[in-house]
RNA sequence: GGCCCCUUCGUCUAGCGGUUCAGGACAUCAGGUUCUCAUCCUGAAGAUCGCGGGUUCGAAUCCCGCAGGGGUCACCA
Protein backbone atom coordinates (compact mmCIF):
# COMPACT_ATOMS: atom_id res chain seq x y z
CA UNK A 1 0.00 0.00 0.00
CA UNK A 2 0.89 3.83 -0.03
CA UNK A 3 4.41 5.10 1.98
CA UNK A 4 4.84 8.43 3.64
CA UNK A 5 3.51 11.29 1.20
CA UNK A 6 6.80 13.21 2.06
CA UNK A 7 6.82 15.41 -0.98
CA UNK A 8 3.04 16.48 -0.24
CA UNK A 9 2.56 19.25 2.55
CA UNK A 10 1.19 17.49 5.61
CA UNK A 11 -1.41 18.93 7.48
CA UNK A 12 -0.77 17.21 11.39
CA UNK A 13 -2.63 17.82 14.23
CA UNK A 14 -1.54 17.59 18.14
CA UNK A 15 -5.19 16.53 19.65
CA UNK A 16 -4.86 16.31 23.14
CA UNK A 17 -7.56 16.45 25.95
CA UNK A 18 -6.85 19.40 28.75
CA UNK A 19 -6.92 17.03 31.38
CA UNK A 20 -3.58 17.94 33.09
CA UNK A 21 -0.22 18.14 31.87
CA UNK A 22 1.87 16.85 29.20
CA UNK A 23 4.64 14.18 30.46
CA UNK A 24 7.23 12.74 28.05
CA UNK A 25 4.49 9.85 26.46
CA UNK A 26 2.40 12.47 25.33
CA UNK A 27 4.87 15.17 24.03
CA UNK A 28 6.29 12.50 21.53
CA UNK A 29 2.93 12.13 19.57
CA UNK A 30 3.28 15.59 19.86
CA UNK A 31 6.76 16.06 18.30
CA UNK A 32 6.09 13.19 15.52
CA UNK A 33 3.22 14.96 14.21
CA UNK A 34 5.39 18.23 14.48
CA UNK A 35 8.04 16.79 12.60
CA UNK A 36 5.80 15.24 9.70
CA UNK A 37 4.31 18.80 9.17
CA UNK A 38 7.65 20.53 8.93
CA UNK A 39 9.61 18.05 7.31
CA UNK A 40 7.01 18.11 4.19
CA UNK A 41 7.29 22.16 4.93
CA UNK A 42 3.06 21.64 5.62
CA UNK A 43 1.48 22.49 8.71
CA UNK A 44 1.46 21.98 12.53
CA UNK A 45 -2.16 22.23 13.98
CA UNK A 46 -3.01 21.93 17.79
CA UNK A 47 -6.67 20.98 18.38
CA UNK A 48 -7.99 20.98 22.31
CA UNK A 49 -10.36 17.52 22.70
CA UNK A 50 -12.03 18.90 25.05
CA UNK A 51 -15.40 17.47 24.65
CA UNK A 52 -15.70 15.39 28.46
CA UNK A 53 -16.72 18.25 30.66
CA UNK A 54 -15.84 15.88 33.55
CA UNK A 55 -12.36 15.21 32.88
CA UNK A 56 -11.23 18.69 31.80
CA UNK A 57 -8.75 20.49 34.07
CA UNK A 58 -9.12 24.63 34.21
CA UNK A 59 -5.79 25.97 33.23
CA UNK A 60 -4.62 22.60 31.77
CA UNK A 61 -4.75 23.80 28.35
CA UNK A 62 -2.31 27.20 28.93
CA UNK A 63 0.09 24.40 30.49
CA UNK A 64 -0.06 22.14 27.36
CA UNK A 65 0.67 25.27 25.02
CA UNK A 66 2.71 26.29 27.38
CA UNK A 67 4.96 23.37 27.25
CA UNK A 68 4.63 23.24 23.30
CA UNK A 69 5.96 26.61 23.02
CA UNK A 70 9.07 25.59 25.59
CA UNK A 71 9.89 22.77 23.46
CA UNK A 72 10.16 24.73 20.39
CA UNK A 73 6.72 22.73 19.01
CA UNK A 74 5.42 25.65 17.30
CA UNK A 75 2.03 25.46 16.00
CA UNK A 76 0.89 27.11 12.90
CA UNK A 77 -2.96 26.61 13.59
CA UNK A 78 -4.58 26.41 17.20
CA UNK A 79 -7.13 27.60 19.83
CA UNK A 80 -5.17 30.86 20.87
CA UNK A 81 -3.76 31.75 17.60
CA UNK A 82 -7.04 30.53 15.37
CA UNK A 83 -6.83 29.61 11.78
CA UNK A 84 -8.41 28.49 8.29
CA UNK A 85 -10.54 26.39 10.58
CA UNK A 86 -11.24 27.87 13.26
CA UNK A 87 -12.39 27.10 16.18
CA UNK A 88 -9.66 24.69 17.49
CA UNK A 89 -12.00 24.03 20.77
CA UNK A 90 -13.88 20.93 20.14
CA UNK A 91 -16.48 22.19 22.77
CA UNK A 92 -17.10 25.08 20.09
CA UNK A 93 -17.36 23.07 17.25
CA UNK A 94 -20.89 21.37 18.68
CA UNK A 95 -23.11 22.67 15.48
CA UNK A 96 -20.12 21.09 13.01
CA UNK A 97 -21.08 17.43 14.91
CA UNK A 98 -24.46 17.64 14.79
CA UNK A 99 -24.24 18.40 10.75
CA UNK A 100 -22.41 15.41 10.53
CA UNK A 101 -24.60 13.34 12.78
CA UNK A 102 -27.50 14.19 10.39
CA UNK A 103 -25.96 13.30 7.36
CA UNK A 104 -25.65 9.91 9.11
CA UNK A 105 -29.68 10.26 10.25
CA UNK A 106 -30.84 10.82 7.16
CA UNK A 107 -28.70 7.54 5.39
CA UNK A 108 -30.47 5.70 8.42
CA UNK A 109 -26.86 4.94 9.73
CA UNK A 110 -27.31 6.71 13.05
CA UNK A 111 -29.85 6.03 15.60
CA UNK A 112 -31.20 7.05 19.36
CA UNK A 113 -30.12 4.06 21.93
CA UNK A 114 -33.28 3.67 23.93
CA UNK A 115 -31.78 1.91 26.80
CA UNK A 116 -30.34 3.77 29.96
CA UNK A 117 -27.14 3.26 30.88
CA UNK A 118 -28.44 1.05 33.71
CA UNK A 119 -28.91 -1.41 31.02
CA UNK A 120 -26.22 -1.53 29.16
CA UNK A 121 -24.55 -1.93 32.02
CA UNK A 122 -26.15 -5.11 32.25
CA UNK A 123 -25.76 -6.53 29.35
CA UNK A 124 -22.03 -5.76 29.24
CA UNK A 125 -21.93 -7.77 32.49
CA UNK A 126 -23.39 -10.32 31.13
CA UNK A 127 -20.92 -10.82 28.09
CA UNK A 128 -18.45 -10.62 31.15
CA UNK A 129 -19.34 -13.11 32.40
CA UNK A 130 -19.65 -15.57 29.61
CA UNK A 131 -16.18 -14.66 29.08
CA UNK A 132 -17.49 -12.84 25.38
CA UNK A 133 -16.25 -9.71 24.08
CA UNK A 134 -18.97 -6.95 24.76
CA UNK A 135 -20.60 -5.98 21.54
CA UNK A 136 -23.40 -3.52 21.32
CA UNK A 137 -24.96 -4.18 17.94
CA UNK A 138 -26.12 -7.49 19.46
CA UNK A 139 -28.92 -5.78 21.45
CA UNK A 140 -29.25 -3.19 18.84
CA UNK A 141 -33.37 -2.03 19.20
CA UNK A 142 -35.00 -2.85 16.10
CA UNK A 143 -37.75 0.24 16.12
CA UNK A 144 -35.42 2.96 17.92
CA UNK A 145 -37.28 6.02 19.05
CA UNK A 146 -36.54 9.03 16.97
CA UNK A 147 -33.28 10.94 18.10
CA UNK A 148 -33.96 14.36 20.26
CA UNK A 149 -30.70 14.66 21.93
CA UNK A 150 -31.67 13.81 25.09
CA UNK A 151 -30.29 10.16 24.52
CA UNK A 152 -27.25 8.98 23.54
CA UNK A 153 -26.89 8.95 19.42
CA UNK A 154 -25.58 5.76 18.07
CA UNK A 155 -23.54 4.69 14.24
CA UNK A 156 -25.24 1.72 13.03
CA UNK A 157 -22.38 0.13 11.69
CA UNK A 158 -21.94 -2.46 9.20
CA UNK A 159 -19.52 -5.03 10.39
CA UNK A 160 -16.87 -6.14 8.08
CA UNK A 161 -13.18 -7.05 7.90
CA UNK A 162 -10.10 -4.52 7.27
CA UNK A 163 -7.26 -4.49 6.57
CA UNK A 164 -5.65 -1.25 6.36
CA UNK A 165 -2.11 0.22 6.47
CA UNK A 166 -0.52 1.75 9.59
CA UNK A 167 2.92 3.85 8.37
CA UNK A 168 4.39 2.93 12.16
CA UNK A 169 2.52 -1.01 12.72
CA UNK A 170 2.85 -1.96 9.10
CA UNK A 171 -0.02 -3.68 7.80
CA UNK A 172 -2.65 -4.66 9.82
CA UNK A 173 -5.81 -7.01 9.69
CA UNK A 174 -8.81 -7.44 11.61
CA UNK A 175 -12.62 -9.23 11.52
CA UNK A 176 -15.77 -8.12 11.62
CA UNK A 177 -16.19 -9.34 15.42
CA UNK A 178 -14.86 -5.88 16.28
CA UNK A 179 -16.82 -3.37 14.62
CA UNK A 180 -19.80 -2.16 17.01
CA UNK A 181 -22.58 0.35 17.06
CA UNK A 182 -20.42 3.11 18.96
CA UNK A 183 -21.94 6.14 19.99
CA UNK A 184 -21.42 9.86 18.20
CA UNK A 185 -23.13 12.05 20.80
CA UNK A 186 -23.72 11.73 24.41
CA UNK A 187 -26.93 12.48 25.85
CA UNK A 188 -25.49 15.71 27.13
CA UNK A 189 -25.07 17.14 23.48
CA UNK A 190 -21.48 16.40 23.33
CA UNK A 191 -19.19 14.16 20.76
CA UNK A 192 -17.76 11.13 21.87
CA UNK A 193 -14.06 11.46 20.56
CA UNK A 194 -14.28 8.71 18.54
CA UNK A 195 -16.86 10.92 16.08
CA UNK A 196 -15.39 14.06 16.87
CA UNK A 197 -11.99 13.50 15.57
CA UNK A 198 -13.26 12.35 12.40
CA UNK A 199 -15.36 15.13 11.82
CA UNK A 200 -12.36 17.22 12.82
CA UNK A 201 -9.89 15.59 10.79
CA UNK A 202 -12.06 16.03 7.92
CA UNK A 203 -12.89 19.83 8.44
CA UNK A 204 -9.42 20.41 8.87
CA UNK A 205 -8.16 18.34 5.74
CA UNK A 206 -6.04 16.47 8.50
CA UNK A 207 -3.38 14.07 6.08
CA UNK A 208 -1.89 12.48 9.26
CA UNK A 209 -3.28 11.14 12.19
CA UNK A 210 -0.56 10.00 14.82
CA UNK A 211 -1.64 8.73 18.47
CA UNK A 212 -0.88 6.02 20.93
CA UNK A 213 -1.42 2.45 20.76
CA UNK A 214 -4.47 2.56 22.65
CA UNK A 215 -6.10 3.42 19.99
CA UNK A 216 -5.23 0.61 17.39
CA UNK A 217 -8.36 -1.49 18.86
CA UNK A 218 -10.74 0.75 17.27
CA UNK A 219 -9.39 1.80 14.21
CA UNK A 220 -11.39 -0.63 12.49
CA UNK A 221 -15.02 1.09 13.80
CA UNK A 222 -13.40 4.60 12.44
CA UNK A 223 -12.43 2.89 9.07
CA UNK A 224 -16.38 1.73 9.19
CA UNK A 225 -17.37 5.08 10.09
CA UNK A 226 -15.25 7.27 7.45
CA UNK A 227 -17.26 5.00 4.85
CA UNK A 228 -20.27 5.80 5.93
CA UNK A 229 -19.70 9.06 6.39
CA UNK A 230 -18.15 8.74 2.39
CA UNK A 231 -14.60 10.14 3.48
CA UNK A 232 -11.06 9.07 2.88
CA UNK A 233 -9.26 8.26 5.99
CA UNK A 234 -5.74 9.96 6.47
CA UNK A 235 -2.41 8.51 6.77
CA UNK A 236 -2.29 6.77 10.57
CA UNK A 237 0.42 6.00 12.57
CA UNK A 238 0.07 4.71 15.80
CA UNK A 239 3.41 5.07 18.09
CA UNK A 240 4.11 2.65 20.61
CA UNK A 241 3.75 4.04 24.45
CA UNK A 242 7.13 4.80 26.55
CA UNK A 243 7.33 2.35 29.53
CA UNK A 244 7.26 3.46 33.35
CA UNK A 245 10.59 1.94 35.45
CA UNK A 246 8.92 -1.25 35.30
CA UNK A 247 9.31 -1.74 31.79
CA UNK A 248 5.89 -3.35 31.48
CA UNK A 249 2.92 -0.97 31.77
CA UNK A 250 3.27 2.34 30.10
CA UNK A 251 4.38 5.80 31.93
CA UNK A 252 2.16 7.25 33.53
CA UNK A 253 1.95 10.15 35.94
CA UNK A 254 1.44 7.70 38.53
CA UNK A 255 4.81 6.37 38.08
CA UNK A 256 5.81 9.95 38.67
CA UNK A 257 6.13 11.05 35.04
CA UNK A 258 7.40 14.24 34.93
CA UNK A 259 5.80 17.50 33.34
CA UNK A 260 7.64 17.98 30.49
CA UNK A 261 8.18 21.97 31.61
CA UNK A 262 10.16 20.21 34.87
CA UNK A 263 12.78 19.20 32.75
CA UNK A 264 13.32 22.62 31.45
CA UNK A 265 13.19 24.04 34.46
CA UNK A 266 15.59 21.42 35.72
CA UNK A 267 17.75 22.42 33.14
CA UNK A 268 17.78 20.36 30.29
CA UNK A 269 17.63 22.20 26.72
CA UNK A 270 14.68 21.88 24.92
CA UNK A 271 16.67 20.31 21.78
CA UNK A 272 17.95 17.92 23.71
CA UNK A 273 14.71 16.87 25.29
CA UNK A 274 13.50 17.05 21.78
CA UNK A 275 16.14 14.73 20.41
CA UNK A 276 16.03 12.37 23.36
CA UNK A 277 12.33 11.57 23.22
CA UNK A 278 12.84 11.08 18.95
CA UNK A 279 15.27 8.68 19.63
CA UNK A 280 13.63 6.76 22.27
CA UNK A 281 11.99 4.15 19.58
CA UNK A 282 13.36 5.86 16.92
CA UNK A 283 17.27 6.05 14.60
CA UNK A 284 17.83 7.17 11.16
CA UNK A 285 19.62 3.53 10.82
CA UNK A 286 23.14 5.26 11.05
CA UNK A 287 25.06 5.10 14.45
CA UNK A 288 24.40 8.67 14.99
CA UNK A 289 22.98 9.19 18.05
CA UNK A 290 22.64 13.19 18.60
CA UNK A 291 20.68 14.97 16.35
CA UNK A 292 19.88 18.95 15.80
CA UNK A 293 16.36 20.14 16.01
CA UNK A 294 16.90 20.57 11.38
CA UNK A 295 18.97 16.76 11.25
CA UNK A 296 15.35 15.58 12.78
CA UNK A 297 13.37 17.18 10.37
CA UNK A 298 15.43 15.91 7.55
CA UNK A 299 16.05 12.38 9.04
CA UNK A 300 12.90 11.82 10.56
CA UNK A 301 10.49 9.21 9.20
CA UNK A 302 7.30 7.34 10.62
CA UNK A 303 8.46 3.97 9.03
CA UNK A 304 11.94 3.90 11.36
CA UNK A 305 9.88 4.15 14.48
CA UNK A 306 10.08 1.22 16.76
CA UNK A 307 6.74 -0.86 16.77
CA UNK A 308 7.51 -2.01 20.78
CA UNK A 309 7.68 0.45 23.97
CA UNK A 310 10.82 1.80 25.02
CA UNK A 311 11.55 2.74 28.72
CA UNK A 312 12.47 6.12 29.58
CA UNK A 313 15.95 6.11 30.62
CA UNK A 314 16.99 9.23 32.77
CA UNK A 315 20.54 8.63 32.19
CA UNK A 316 20.86 8.36 28.69
CA UNK A 317 18.58 11.75 28.96
CA UNK A 318 21.28 13.60 31.35
CA UNK A 319 23.82 12.35 28.54
CA UNK A 320 22.34 13.41 25.66
CA UNK A 321 21.90 17.19 27.12
CA UNK A 322 25.24 16.98 28.09
CA UNK A 323 25.95 16.49 24.69
CA UNK A 324 23.90 19.18 23.38
CA UNK A 325 25.53 21.79 25.98
CA UNK A 326 28.34 20.93 24.91
CA UNK A 327 27.80 21.88 21.00
CA UNK A 328 26.51 25.38 21.85
CA UNK A 329 28.48 28.47 21.42
CA UNK A 330 29.35 30.28 24.26
CA UNK A 331 27.30 33.38 23.48
CA UNK A 332 24.15 30.21 23.44
CA UNK A 333 25.16 28.46 26.47
CA UNK A 334 25.13 32.42 28.50
CA UNK A 335 21.64 33.33 27.09
CA UNK A 336 20.08 29.94 28.40
CA UNK A 337 21.87 29.89 31.44
CA UNK A 338 20.93 33.08 32.70
CA UNK A 339 18.19 31.89 35.10
CA UNK A 340 20.27 29.42 36.43
CA UNK A 341 23.49 31.09 37.92
CA UNK A 342 23.59 30.94 41.85
CA UNK A 343 22.47 33.70 43.78
CA UNK A 344 26.18 34.99 45.03
CA UNK A 345 26.40 36.17 41.15
CA UNK A 346 24.34 39.17 41.05
CA UNK A 347 27.25 41.49 41.06
CA UNK A 348 29.21 39.60 38.64
CA UNK A 349 29.73 41.02 35.30
CA UNK A 350 28.18 39.43 32.45
CA UNK A 351 32.17 39.20 31.02
CA UNK A 352 32.86 37.48 34.12
CA UNK A 353 30.36 34.98 34.06
CA UNK A 354 30.76 34.29 30.96
CA UNK A 355 34.53 33.11 31.52
CA UNK A 356 32.99 31.21 34.67
CA UNK A 357 30.45 29.50 32.35
CA UNK A 358 33.72 28.91 29.64
CA UNK A 359 35.32 26.15 32.03
CA UNK A 360 32.34 24.70 33.41
CA UNK A 361 30.64 23.94 29.98
CA UNK A 362 31.89 20.56 29.89
CA UNK A 363 31.16 19.93 33.21
CA UNK A 364 27.58 20.69 33.19
CA UNK A 365 25.43 18.04 32.50
CA UNK A 366 21.85 20.20 33.35
CA UNK A 367 22.04 23.72 33.94
CA UNK A 368 20.76 23.18 37.28
CA UNK A 369 24.66 22.19 38.16
CA UNK A 370 25.37 25.80 37.66
CA UNK A 371 25.24 27.05 40.84
CA UNK A 372 27.02 23.55 42.29
CA UNK A 373 30.24 24.25 40.09
CA UNK A 374 30.22 28.30 40.31
CA UNK A 375 29.60 29.22 43.77
CA UNK A 376 32.99 29.96 44.75
CA UNK A 377 33.66 31.99 41.44
CA UNK A 378 31.44 34.09 43.00
CA UNK A 379 32.25 34.43 47.37
CA UNK A 380 34.63 33.27 48.95
CA UNK A 381 34.46 29.41 49.67
CA UNK A 382 34.12 28.57 53.50
CA UNK A 383 37.75 26.85 54.21
CA UNK A 384 36.86 23.00 55.39
CA UNK A 385 39.98 21.39 56.68
CA UNK A 386 38.27 18.27 57.11
CA UNK A 387 38.69 17.99 52.95
CA UNK A 388 42.10 17.96 53.43
CA UNK A 389 41.81 14.70 55.91
CA UNK A 390 39.69 13.26 53.38
CA UNK A 391 42.63 13.89 51.26
CA UNK A 392 44.81 10.82 50.94
CA UNK A 393 47.74 12.51 50.09
CA UNK A 394 47.44 15.45 52.07
CA UNK A 395 46.70 14.47 55.06
CA UNK A 396 50.02 12.65 55.26
CA UNK A 397 51.55 16.78 56.03
CA UNK A 398 51.53 18.82 58.64
CA UNK A 399 49.04 21.68 58.70
CA UNK A 400 52.10 23.86 58.80
CA UNK A 401 53.85 22.44 56.26
CA UNK A 402 50.61 22.76 53.68
CA UNK A 403 50.96 26.43 54.55
CA UNK A 404 54.47 26.78 53.65
CA UNK A 405 53.34 25.46 50.58
CA UNK A 406 50.39 28.49 49.97
CA UNK A 407 53.29 31.24 51.81
CA UNK A 408 55.44 29.50 49.13
CA UNK A 409 52.53 29.70 45.96
CA UNK A 410 51.82 33.58 47.07
CA UNK A 411 55.30 34.46 47.44
CA UNK A 412 55.79 33.04 43.97
CA UNK A 413 52.80 34.17 42.04
CA UNK A 414 52.75 38.38 43.68
CA UNK A 415 55.01 38.49 41.27
CA UNK A 416 53.83 36.49 38.02
CA UNK A 417 51.84 37.83 35.45
CA UNK A 418 47.80 36.35 35.67
CA UNK A 419 48.19 34.75 31.77
CA UNK A 420 48.00 31.54 30.52
CA UNK A 421 51.44 31.01 30.06
CA UNK A 422 53.15 32.43 32.84
CA UNK A 423 50.92 31.31 35.07
CA UNK A 424 51.17 27.43 33.62
CA UNK A 425 55.12 28.58 34.30
CA UNK A 426 55.14 29.91 37.75
CA UNK A 427 53.11 26.65 38.52
CA UNK A 428 55.88 24.04 37.31
CA UNK A 429 58.60 26.31 39.14
CA UNK A 430 56.67 25.92 42.33
CA UNK A 431 56.96 22.10 41.98
CA UNK A 432 60.36 22.23 41.55
CA UNK A 433 61.02 25.00 44.15
CA UNK A 434 59.35 22.98 46.88
CA UNK A 435 60.08 19.42 45.14
CA UNK A 436 56.39 18.18 45.99
CA UNK A 437 53.95 16.42 43.32
CA UNK A 438 51.70 17.77 42.24
CA UNK A 439 48.83 15.41 43.86
CA UNK A 440 50.22 17.48 47.04
CA UNK A 441 51.12 21.19 45.87
CA UNK A 442 48.34 21.29 43.01
CA UNK A 443 45.61 19.92 46.00
CA UNK A 444 46.44 22.18 48.53
CA UNK A 445 46.21 25.18 46.07
CA UNK A 446 42.82 23.94 44.84
CA UNK A 447 41.46 23.56 48.31
CA UNK A 448 42.57 27.24 49.10
CA UNK A 449 41.12 28.67 46.36
CA UNK A 450 37.79 26.74 46.02
CA UNK A 451 37.29 24.40 48.64
CA UNK A 452 35.29 21.96 46.76
CA UNK A 453 35.55 18.59 46.11
CA UNK A 454 35.91 19.44 42.67
CA UNK A 455 36.70 22.24 40.00
CA UNK A 456 38.21 23.40 36.67
CA UNK A 457 42.33 23.42 36.28
CA UNK A 458 44.42 25.44 38.11
CA UNK A 459 45.51 27.55 36.04
CA UNK A 460 42.30 28.65 34.34
CA UNK A 461 40.45 28.94 38.07
CA UNK A 462 43.24 31.14 39.06
CA UNK A 463 43.47 33.32 35.67
CA UNK A 464 39.29 33.82 36.16
CA UNK A 465 39.72 34.50 39.59
CA UNK A 466 42.10 37.36 38.84
CA UNK A 467 45.37 37.85 40.85
CA UNK A 468 44.21 39.68 43.69
CA UNK A 469 41.59 37.60 44.09
CA UNK A 470 43.87 35.05 43.76
CA UNK A 471 46.27 36.40 45.87
CA UNK A 472 44.11 37.39 48.64
CA UNK A 473 42.42 33.77 49.19
CA UNK A 474 45.86 32.20 49.41
CA UNK A 475 46.65 34.64 51.91
CA UNK A 476 43.64 33.68 54.16
CA UNK A 477 44.53 30.35 54.41
CA UNK A 478 48.34 30.67 55.59
C1' G B 1 -12.33 -14.83 27.53
C1' G B 2 -12.47 -12.63 22.06
C1' C B 3 -9.64 -9.53 18.81
C1' C B 4 -5.02 -6.88 17.77
C1' C B 5 0.15 -5.72 18.64
C1' C B 6 5.02 -6.70 20.64
C1' U B 7 9.61 -10.00 22.19
C1' U B 8 18.12 -8.74 19.95
C1' C B 9 23.43 -7.03 25.81
C1' G B 10 20.72 -4.10 32.54
C1' U B 11 18.65 0.11 29.11
C1' C B 12 17.87 2.49 23.94
C1' U B 13 18.85 0.13 19.55
C1' A B 14 21.51 -1.75 14.28
C1' G B 15 20.20 -5.90 11.65
C1' C B 16 15.35 -6.87 6.44
C1' G B 17 18.57 -15.13 4.07
C1' G B 18 25.13 -15.58 3.57
C1' U B 19 30.92 -10.41 4.33
C1' U B 20 27.62 -11.07 11.95
C1' C B 21 30.34 -17.26 16.67
C1' A B 22 25.31 -10.23 16.16
C1' G B 23 27.39 -3.82 15.41
C1' G B 24 26.67 1.06 18.05
C1' A B 25 25.10 4.14 22.27
C1' C B 26 23.83 4.89 27.69
C1' A B 27 25.07 2.81 32.28
C1' U B 28 29.23 -0.23 34.70
C1' C B 29 34.54 -1.35 35.30
C1' A B 30 39.94 -0.43 34.04
C1' G B 31 43.82 2.78 31.86
C1' G B 32 45.57 7.69 29.67
C1' U B 33 44.99 13.33 29.65
C1' U B 34 51.15 17.45 35.22
C1' C B 35 45.75 17.91 41.47
C1' U B 36 40.11 17.02 41.93
C1' C B 37 35.57 16.66 39.05
C1' A B 38 34.01 16.52 34.17
C1' U B 39 35.13 16.36 29.01
C1' C B 40 37.93 13.66 25.52
C1' C B 41 40.63 9.06 24.04
C1' U B 42 41.66 3.72 24.64
C1' G B 43 40.17 -0.89 26.48
C1' A B 44 37.09 -4.66 29.30
C1' A B 45 32.79 -6.99 30.66
C1' G B 46 27.87 -7.67 28.92
C1' A B 47 22.75 -10.86 24.07
C1' U B 48 22.83 -19.23 23.50
C1' C B 49 18.70 -12.87 18.99
C1' G B 50 11.52 -15.35 24.25
C1' C B 51 10.88 -21.03 23.49
C1' G B 52 9.90 -25.27 20.14
C1' G B 53 9.35 -27.01 15.39
C1' G B 54 9.88 -26.45 10.19
C1' U B 55 11.63 -24.21 5.03
C1' U B 56 16.71 -23.64 3.06
C1' C B 57 23.27 -25.52 1.18
C1' G B 58 22.68 -21.50 4.91
C1' A B 59 17.93 -17.96 9.59
C1' A B 60 18.06 -12.91 14.55
C1' U B 61 16.21 -12.43 9.58
C1' C B 62 10.87 -16.62 6.04
C1' C B 63 6.61 -20.13 7.84
C1' C B 64 3.84 -22.68 11.87
C1' G B 65 2.97 -23.53 16.92
C1' C B 66 3.73 -22.12 22.08
C1' A B 67 4.98 -18.89 26.10
C1' G B 68 5.46 -14.10 28.19
C1' G B 69 4.20 -8.95 27.95
C1' G B 70 1.04 -5.01 26.25
C1' G B 71 -3.46 -2.78 24.17
C1' U B 72 -8.74 -3.06 23.64
C1' C B 73 -13.83 -4.80 24.41
C1' A B 74 -16.67 3.27 28.27
C1' C B 75 -22.31 8.21 27.33
C1' C B 76 -12.57 8.48 28.51
C1' A B 77 -9.69 10.10 25.17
Amino acid sequence: METEKNNKKARARFAPSPTGYLHVGGIRTALFAWLVARQSRGVFILRLEDTDRNRNVPGSAEHLIKSLRSLGLEYDEGPDIGGPFAPYRQSERLTKYKEWAQKLIDNGRAYADPYTAEEVQAFREQAQKDKQPFLYRNHRPENPPTWDGTKPLRFKSEPKAYSWHDEVMGDLNTGPEVIDDLILIKSDGYPTYNFAHICDDADMEITHIIRGQEFIASTPNYLNLYEALGLTPPIMATVPHIMGPDGKKKLSKRDGAKDVLDYIKDGILPDALVNFIASLGWNDGTEQEIFTRKELIQKFSLSRVQRSGAKFDEQRLLWVNGQHIRSLSLDDLSQRAQSFWPSESKQATEDYKRQVLALVQDRLKTLSDLPLLTKYFFADPTPNWSMIEANKQLKKLSKDELQHLLKATYDKLVTTDFNMDDLTDALNALLAQTGQKPAILFSIIRFALTWAPFSPGLAETMLVLGKENTLERLHKNT
